[in-house]
Parts: structure tokens; sequence; C-alpha cells
RNA sequence: GCGGGUGUGGUGGAAUUGGUAGACACGCUAGAUUUAGGAUCUAGUGCUUCACGGCGUGGGAGUUCGAGUCUCCCCAUCCGCACCA
């Protein structure tokens, strides 16, 4: 019988999806490995096979772990929130549920067509109401919490609360809002309830204020910054300005420290940890407070070298910063408005762009040097960001390069507090170098005089040390339509909880899915959109009353909600009552593998990770870390097809058209035209306009480059009567190029076309035997014959003789073949613990070649082949364990157990190099000791051949390894 | 500018603690077989040389009996962050 792929992979998915083969159970006796995937947002143009390689991998994973006699979760799920929906229901009017639901139906099928373990009776999707009612009631808890740094957790606002109405503020240690003001305990009682309710947003881990957000004009809604690329939106690539806006934040900085101390904890890519590192942004310092003379104000600075103070020159703020108006001086208001209203103009991404141009204003004020007492210029400029530290700055020109610059640029003195260092040319930012001109820390190294500094700061009461974080709270309005409602209705403008026994707040439905027209979000639209007090039920907008009856929440939640604690609910995803049950919850505690891509580092893997911890705190999760070990898979790239057009203008009359020219032809065509040029000076008759590429879909071009000119002139109206310029040989060669798999550039793989062709086996294996999982790397069908070969070529040891029927010996196998079969287990375990996919694979086709070989179709090594390559080619491997007999599944199957007896040798090949360089191999019984091995290798016809004549100076033996002569 | 990754045949990639560089596969060459096949099988394939041999892991230096692997410097390339005080 030959290899049916196609019929026999329908069989087993149909079986394991018949059987529930891979549904988890929330209590065994097995212990339990939770393996992850990062769930897709599924789009509307499906799976391309560069999404199932992370869920191969966890799949190998999964399965591998079945065999060992784990209790495995393997969920899958989508996220289905999002802006493609949304920006399609704009287009066409279809209610995005409807097009998202179209779209998760072909994920499904093209996953299952994969032959993925996923447990389906716990799939989720962010967009369901019984799952989003779980997003939603965290918000609730966020919102009733602040964050306590005696304690160092989140705790319950109805505590804070009574801590105000027993002492006020003062005394508290709590993260809050820079400007919250302190009270005592009379005062707060005296607050009428909106005050106390303002201040209280102040602590909230979820709170509404005015904030600069990134808005993006096309897209109608705000970014976070982690959702912005080189200044433009991540997703459309549309410009993005700075704007105030009321918005929801997530108090994020909160858990700073905690975010960056648990990186020690879990096992994720260095790389990956280090931009979430970076993206925290830790730096130690102090804060000092300059006096501003002839004013009640003082200027609040961070500086991480506060010793450097001896040498500041200036002060520089940013231009946005609150105190810029009010410390002017007359004679400079005109300049200092001047160049404020400039850089206001100027968009975040200009600014980005240009930062050689040195600019700035000097505002006519001065500070009081706290030690020195010297006055000190205050300045505006850009080079001072208004968001970070306190958007205001001590300038060091000898300390630091861009206030060396500065200083250079308007001539401001540059004084030197470096002991024997030459600052003419730039400054000295060596944290080495020894202080000097500065009073009681001259002499002192760096680090030392730090420590002296911040101490005088703090006896003297004008600064302190101070750890600031570059991290800013996360911004979680979002002006659109397709996400989670919030829970919130207004009342006299503060924003109140719906109680969570009303959860979920339902998305409601309405007309456009565009802003209305005074600009309000998307939900602006709804008629139904009032909460009612009374009866607890979204209401008509028009009854609103602001008594009774509220207006709700206009906003929607980011992408980022759902996706920030859905690990959890996979424990336990149809819980109607809670997001899942505490039970539940303790047997499966923790992602063991969680794979995904390193794109998320700063988004989703930080922002769960914060949520995580919430919820620890609140007791609410029983780790504070939810996943133990990360990889990220690289990204499988795709590999575009060009075709140069030649757009040929004939200038007599004037008539042009449109000519394809094959790659080599062109090169040809663009030599000579550079010696035309040259030499005729554009004389010719035609106007040259040179090649311009053009995607061809990589369907029309086969694997030697040539394209299927007939289809490709089909493809498109105006190239029905192109001409095509081919080589010699009437082939027509495209240009290749890498680049990011998508429908624009027409080099999509279908994932469905390959199952197809080859099978699900073939892709799987296909897709690990590409190279390192963590690469990234370009998608090249080539090759996928050799791995569609070996399966067949394993097939035919199951089924062989010229009849090919399922034909297998009891007999006892020989050494040879028990030591190919063990050899093949100890490597693949090892492969499978290192993610080593891609050498299992080789693996498995040394095993396969090696028993073809040796005509081996012996019981006791095939029937353990068949579980070895489970994880990784299921499906036959299916087919081949029921054929010798088996009614259950191979999932379970317990792993061949490795026996190192089978792979013990008498004898090694010895490599007998000389100065390094391998010459020759000897056989060598391992029993011999140093001395035997030396004799027997200077007895050897080549050594004495290599050496000429030489005596060695020295022979080195390492038994079992090698032999190394010198001399 | 800062941080991180990568660099090995025509191609994708192998190479435990430093110990036979190029496993496995694609491609290519030759042959066998088949009515045909995107089928199967056999042999060969780093470069160079008729050969003996020589040279080979981005480049250069170093440590070592021995370096793709360790150390230093440089180059190329990709990815983050980017005036972070």
């Amino acid at each position: 019988m030959k290899y049916h792929f196609n019929e026999i992979e329908a069989k087993w998915q149909k079986y394991w999806a018949k059987n529930q083969t891979f549904k988890a159970d929330n209590s065994s006796d097995k212990p339990k490995f939770y393996v992850l995937d990062m769930f897709p947002y599924p789009s509307g143009a499906g799976l391309h096979v560069g999404h199932p390689l992370g869920y191969i991998a966890s799949d190998i994973y999964a399965r591998y772990k079945r065999h060992k006699g784990f209790n495995v979760l393997h969920p899958m799920g989508y996220d289905s929130f999002g802006l493609p929906a949304e920006q399609y229901a704009i287009q066409t009017g279809q209610h995005p549920a409807k097009t998202t639901e179209e779209n998760i139906t072909t994920y499904r099928r093209q996953m299952d067509q994969i032959g993925f373990s996923f447990d389906w009776s716990r799939e989720i999707r962010t967009s369901n109401s019984d799952y989003y009612k779980h997003t939603q009631w965290i918000f609730t808890q966020l919102f009733k919490s602040y964050y306590d740094k005696d304690e160092d957790k989140a705790l319950a606002i109805s505590d804070l609360v009574k801590t105000f109405e027993r002492e006020g503020n003062s005394n508290l240690n709590a993260v809050c809002d820079e400007e919250t003001p302190f009270f005592d305990a009379n005062q707060w009682n005296a607050f009428s309830e909106k005050e106390k309710q303002k201040i209280l947003l102040n602590y909230r881990l979820t709170f509404l204020s005015d904030t600069e957000v990134n808005w993006c004009p096309a897209l109608g809604t705000v970014l976070a910054n982690d959702e912005i690329v080189n200044g433009v939106s991540e997703r459309g690539g549309h410009p993005v300005i700075r704007k105030k806006m009321k918005q929801w934040s997530m108090r994020i900085t909160a858990y700073a420290q905690r975010l960056l101390d648990g990186l020690d904890k879990i096992d994720w890519p260095q790389p990956l940890k280090d931009s979430q590192t970076n993206w925290i942004g830790r730096s130690e310092g102090s804060m000092v407070r300059f006096k501003i003379q002839n004013s009640k104000f003082s200027i609040s600075v961070f500086t991480t070298r506060p010793d450097t103070i001896f040498g500041v020159s200036f002060m520089t703020l940013a231009p946005e910063h609150e105190l810029v108006a009010k410390i002017t001086t007359n004679e400079y208001k005109e300049a200092v408005e001047k160049y404020v209203q400039a850089t206001a103009k100027r968009s975040e991404r200009d600014r980005m762009a240009d930062v050689k141009t040195i600019s700035g204003q000097f505002t006519g004020a001065y500070v009081e040097h706290p030690f020195t007492g010297e006055q000190i210029p205050i300045w505006i400029g850009d080079y001072v960001l208004a968001s970070y530290g306190t958007g205001a700055v001590m300038a060091v020109p000898c300390g630091d390069q861009r206030d060396y610059d500065f200083a250079k640029h308007f001539d401001i003195p540059i004084p030197n507090i470096f002991q024997d260092i030459d600052i003419s040319e730039h400054a000295c930012e060596d944290k080495t170098a020894v202080i000097a001109n500065s009073d009681f820390i001259s002499g002192m190294p760096a680090k030392k005089a730090m420590k002296r500094m911040i101490y005088e700061l703090e006896q003297r009461n004008i600064g302190e040390g101070k750890i600031n974080y570059r991290l800013r709270d996360a911004v979680f309005s979002r002006q659109r339509y397709w996400g989670e409602p919030f829970p919130v209705y207004y009342k006299d403008g503060m924003p109140q909880m719906i109680d969570t026994k009303h959860l979920p707040i339902l998305l409601p439905e309405v007309e456009k899915y565009l802003p209305t027209e005074d600009g309000k979000p998307p939900l602006g639209n709804a008629t139904q959109w009032a909460w009612d007090t009374k009866k607890s039920t979204v209401v008509s907008l028009q009854s609103v009353d602001n008594k009774m009856i509220f207006p709700l929440e206009l906003n929607t939640m980011p992408g980022w909600a759902g996706s920030s604690w859905y690990f959890n609910r996979y424990m336990d995803a149809n819980n109607t009552d809670k997001f899942a049950s505490q039970e539940a919850l303790n047997y499966w505690k923790d992602v063991d593998l969680y794979i995904g891509g390193s794109e998320h580092a700063t988004g989703h893997l930080l922002y769960s990770r914060f949520w995580q911890k919430f919820l620890f705190d609140k007791g609410l999760v029983p780790v504070e870390e939810y996943a133990k070990k990360l990889i990220n898979q690289g990204m499988i790239l795709g590999t575009s097809a060009f075709v140069y057009r030649w757009e040929y203008t004939d200038v007599r009359d004037n008539t042009s058209e449109t000519i394809f020219v094959s790659k080599n032809k062109m090169e040809q065509i663009i030599k000579e035209r550079t010696i035309i040029e040259q030499s005729k000076k554009n004389k010719t008759k035609d106007k040259w306009s040179g090649f311009t590429p053009i995607h061809a879909d990589v369907s029309f071009v086969n694997a030697s480059n040539e394209l299927d000119i007939e289809v490709f002139k089909n493809w498109r109206d105006e190239y029905k009567n192109a001409k095509f310029i081919t080589e010699e040989d009437g082939t027509f060669i495209v240009g290749r190029e890498v680049e990011k798999m998508s429908k624009s550039k027409y080099n999509v793989v279908n994932p469905d076309d390959i199952c197809h062709d080859y099978g699900a086996d073939t892709l799987r294996m296909y897709e690990m035997f590409l190279g390192p999982l963590e690469q990234a790397k370009p998608w090249n069908t080539a090759g996928i014959t050799g791995v569609h070969g070996f399966l067949k070529k394993m097939w035919r040891l199951y089924y062989s003789g010229k009849e090919e029927s399922f034909s297998i010996s009891d007999e006892e196998p020989t050494k040879e073949e028990y030591k190919t079969l063990h050899k093949t287990i100890k490597k693949v375990e090892e492969d499978i613990a290192n993610f080593s996919f891609n050498t299992s694979v080789s693996t498995f086709m040394i095993a396969v070649n090696e028993l073809s070989a040796l005509k081996c179709n012996k019981l006791a090594i095939l029937e353990p082949l068949a579980i070895l390559i489970e994880p990784y080619a299921p499906h036959i491997a299916e087919e081949l364990w029921e054929k010798f007999g088996h009614k259950e599944s191979v999932a379970t199957a317990i792993f061949p157990v490795f026996k190192e007896t089978y792979l013990v040798e008498s004898t090694k090949v010895y490599p007998i190099s000389f100065n390094g360089k391998m010459r020759f191999t000897m056989e060598l019984s391992l029993d011999l000791s140093r001395e035997d091995i030396e004799k027997a290798v200077m007895a050897h016809e080549k050594t004495q051949k290599q050496l000429a004549g030489r005596t060695p100076k020295k022979v080195i033996v390492v038994p079992g390894k090698i032999v190394n002569i010198v001399g």
C-alpha cells in the first residue's frame, strides 16, 4: 500500500475530534504541563505558512510531554477584538462580529488540517461576552485598588479611604500622581464627594486623567507607545501627533520595580528580557531642587550624576514645562513664546528625525546654585523632554555631551570639574573620572562623590536619592468600536463602576462604526447606551436624567486588555461564574512553556506580567509570574518575486507601451544604457525611464525563478497586451527578494496548498527542518521534497516488499538495529529538551536511512519508532500504530526508554592528527591504555610517513577521543 | 549613539565540556529502472591540483598539543531603543 497521506490525515483528524483525544482534565494523578501559544488575531487573509511555525513547535512539545506521562494542557483561542475587522466594517457596513466569526472558521479549518493537539473544549474568544465579562471584572478590581509602597503590593481603595479619614495622606507611602495635594483627616472629611473621588483617581491603579497621548487622526484613535513604529502607527503607517485627552490609564509604573525583579525568576530569552529592562529604563540618581531667584518657585530636576553639581552652568527646561510661563522675564517673553510655539508645532516625528539641530532660548530668569550661591541662567530647549523625569535638567556641560553642545552653541561657560581631564573637544561622560573643584567632594571618584552628595542634599533638605523609570503609565482607552466596553458610567463628570454582578456590559449596536460628527468615539453612535442605576440595566441614551440614569463610557479597551490574562482563562475556560476557579488555578498554576513572537516584548508580554502581578496581589492567582519558560519563534519570511516594467515611450509619436523584461536581460540593458548615455549624452530617440520592479504572485513562478508568462498576463487587464523580453532560451526570469510575508507583496504561501500537495506531516516536519526555531528564515518550498521523501521512505519500512503490504517480523533485532533505535531515542529527547527541532528531523532521516539499509522490519524497532515520530508526524504515526493492532490512539503511548547498553562500543575510530590537523583514522580497542594507544599509533606506517623521519616532540593521547602528534 | 543577535559549501543548515568542519536535506553531475511521472535506486559533489598535496567556518591578532567554538580588535548585516538628564 502506498502512503496516501491525504486519506490518512483526514481519518485521524476526524478520530481525534470525535474521541476528544487531547481534552485535558483539571485533575489527574499525572503531573501537569501547560504548553501555550500566543493566540492569533483572526485576520481575513487566513493563516500563511509562517503562522503555524510556533504552533508546530509547541505541539511537538505537548505531544512529547503526553508520551512522558504528563497531563498536558495545550489550548488555543482567538484574540478576536481588533482594528482590521473594524476597518472592514467601516468600509462595508458589515458587523465586525460577523467578519470575525467567518475568519475564525477559516482559522479553525486551517489549524485542524495541520493536526494540532489542541484541547478545543477550552477555546476562548476575547470578543465573546462570556470572556470579556471577566476582562471588565478585572478592570473594576484595578479601579478599586491602589499601590502601597510599604507593603509593596496592591491594596483595596477602601483601606485607603480609611487611612484618609484617620490621618490624611501625609504619612502615606503610596504610588500616586505627581500633583496630588497633601491633606489631613479634617481636610479629607470636609471634601465634597466629588473632590474625594478626584483625589482617589490619583491613586487608583486604573484611572481617568488628562493625558498627553499619541493621537492618530487617520485611525481616529489614540495609540500606545508600542503601537507606534518610527513615529507612525504600527497598523497602516499613519502619522501620529501629541494631544491632550481625557483617557483611562493603567498605573503600570507602580509595578516598574517588580516587573524588573521578576525577570530574574523566569526563563525567558535574554534579548527579550533586555528589551523589557530597557523599556522600563530604571536609573538611579537624585532629585535636586534649585531655588529660582526673586520668585517663590523652585525647579526640581532629576539627575543620575549629582556628583557633578559643581559643574552646573545653566538649567534647561522642556518648552512645555509649566514653570516656563511663570518665570520668564518681560524682556524675554516674546522670544520665549515664539520658541515654545515653534516647538509645539513640530510633531514628535520631526523632533525625532532632527536631533542634531540645537535650539533653545534664554528665559531671563536665574536659579541660585545650592552650594556656591552662584547665579545660574535658566534656558528652555527642546532637547529636554517634558515626559521624562521632571521635564527639567541641571546642565553640566563638562559632563554631558548634549549640555556641552548646547553650551558651545549658545556660548555658555563650560567649567571643568574633573581632575586632569581635557574637555576642550567634548564632555567627559566617563564615570571613573575623579571630581575636582567641587568643595567637599573634590578628589573623590564619582561613585563615592555621588553617595556623599546625596547625603548632603538630604541633610540640607534640597534633594534626595531617587530612582527614576522611563516606563510610562499605559493609556487604556481607544476610540474604537470593536473592543471591550468599559463597565463605567459618568455621574457629575466622575466615573462610576457598574457593580460587577451586572457584568457583562454588552457592546451596543451602532448604525455606523465611524466616530460621530462631533468627534465622539464610535460608541457615541449607540442609542441604547446609558446606565439605569435603579433597574441596573443599559437603557436608551435619551432617557439620561443624570439623577438615576447616566451616560456610559464611549471609549473601549485596547487590544491588550483581553490578552493580558487569557492564559488563566484556559485553565477553566467554561466557568460562567469566575474567570477561573481557585481549584483550576491552583492545579495548573502557570504556563510551563510559552511560544510566541518577540515583537510582543514591550507590549503584551509586559502588560500581561503587570496584570498577573496585580491579580497575585489580590490573591486571585497563585503565582506572580505566569510563564516559566518562553521561546521566541523566528518569523518565516516570504521570497517575493519581481518582474521589471519598462515604460517605453517613443518620442516621435508619443506612444508608450508596457514591456516586462526578464531579470538578466534587464541587467544587460542597464549596462548597455550606461554606456550609451555616457557616450552620446541622451541623443537617443526614445525616452529612458528605467525599470520599475513589480511584485508578481509567487505562485506564477517555479523553483528555477521562471515566470509563467501566460498566467501573469491574465492576472491583470493592463498586462494583457504587455510585451515580454525573455532570456535567450525563451524563459522569463524574475528577481527575488526576501520580505515579510504579506498579501500586498504577493509572496504568501498558504499551508492549505502544502497540506494538499504533501500532507500535514510533511508540512510540520519541513517547517521544523527549515532551521533553528528562534531564527528568522525565508520560506522556500524547494527543499520540501526531501522531507516528503523521508516520510515515504519511512512508510516503506513498514510496508515493505514488492506488494507493499504491512509486513513486520517478530524476530529479535540485530545489535546494529538496536543501536540505531536507541541512538535516535537519545538524540530526539535531547533535541526536544533544547528546542532543537530541526536537528531531530535530521536524526529521524538518519535512522530511516540506516534501517532501510539494514532492511529492518522488526517489530521491536519499528513499533517504538512510530511513537518516537508521533510528536512530529502524528498522522502517519497513528496509522502505523493502528496497523500494529492497537485500538487506542498513540498519543499517550509511553515514550521508548533509552538504554545506554545498546550504544556501548568496544572500539573507537581514532582521528590521528599531526599538529592539530587530522590526517588519517585508526580503529583501536577502547580498553587500551594511553601508552598502548601511543605505541599502536607510532607503529602505524602512515604515522611514519607523516613524520618523514622526524621525532615527535610530544604525543597527546585523549583516550576515547583523539590522538595528536606534535613535532 | 546605546543595547542585542547573526556571519560556516551553489542553497537551508549540522558540529555536547575546545578534540575527525560541512551531519541531514535541497540543488547539481553521471548511471540504472519505469509507458510516463513532482516516482524509485546507485555513485559522486567545500575550494584548488593530473596527482602527491595545499587551502578552508566574515577579516586580523592571541591563548592552546589542538579553535567554527575561548579572549581582544576590526568589518558586514539584521533587529530593538533612540536627545531618558
